[in-house]
DNA sequence: CAAAGACATTAGCTTACGCTTATATAAGCG
DNA sequence: CGCTTATATAAGCGTAAGCTAATGTCTTTG
């Protein structure tokens, strides 16, 4: 069973982050736009490859491409990333929260300790 | 071919974060410690497929367990999070480093203009 | 001690992923 | 117009992901 439609966004982005060779092209990309060619050259994967990597990255919205003569030039783009930073966000917030309970628990604690002394 | 040891952790944070129903259960947590069963109820999926997916999480550094009895609570852990945001922070610096690229380029191609004109 | 509850583990299945090779398309160049 | 370069697309393959059903292992409880 899969969905058919409208998989979810983070799908994408979270799973474009999981591949090593992805997160390779993107910290390459992060120094500066870059060619289909230019990215594969230093990845011993082949074009064809990259060529996938790059749709793959493009469909999460994390890399945008535009067009000049033959070549594909690539360039991060924030979209996906925003996605991603906005979700994490989230989970850091619940994290904190979750200190914040454990700082109550304990202080309750504390307190039922003081009152069975 | 795969990587015998040491599959970047990076890898494993960011697959476990492509998975909804992963996604869910850390969405779960956020709001506090959880058992396996509490997480499954409203997943829709089976018992053993949380526990593998917890498995999964823990591996990733993103999820802890205690032991309760027979209970296993789950909680959230920083530790997966801390990786994924400063990885993702390096790609946004990247992606702020090319604004400025591209700002100094359209600055110097109105130099340009104006020496032309 | 027996029964029930919480969880882990295994096996098997289906589907998606990542890669390569081969081939197509399309722009630049002599 | 042929030739080369840059990229896309397609087919095929091996592996891993995610799930379920079945079963095992401990605790707790009556």
């Amino acid at each position: 069973m899969s969905l058919l439609f409208a998989p979810d966004k983070l799908d994408s982005v979270f799973a474009a982050l999981a591949d090593p060779t992805r997160r390779a092209i993107l910290a390459r990309l992060a120094r500066g736009e870059a060619t289909i060619t230019e990215l594969a050259k230093p990845l011993r994967v082949s074009q064809p490859a990259v060529s996938q990597h790059i749709k793959l990255l493009v469909g999460a919205g994390m890399v945008r491409q535009r067009v000049d003569g033959v070549r594909r030039p690539c360039r991060l783009s924030s979209e996906g990333l925003g996605a991603a930073d906005q979700w994490l966000a989230m989970l850091r917030k619940g994290l904190e929260a979750n200190y914040e309970r454990l700082d109550a628990l304990l202080s309750a604690m504390d307190a039922t300790e003081e009152g069975t002394r």
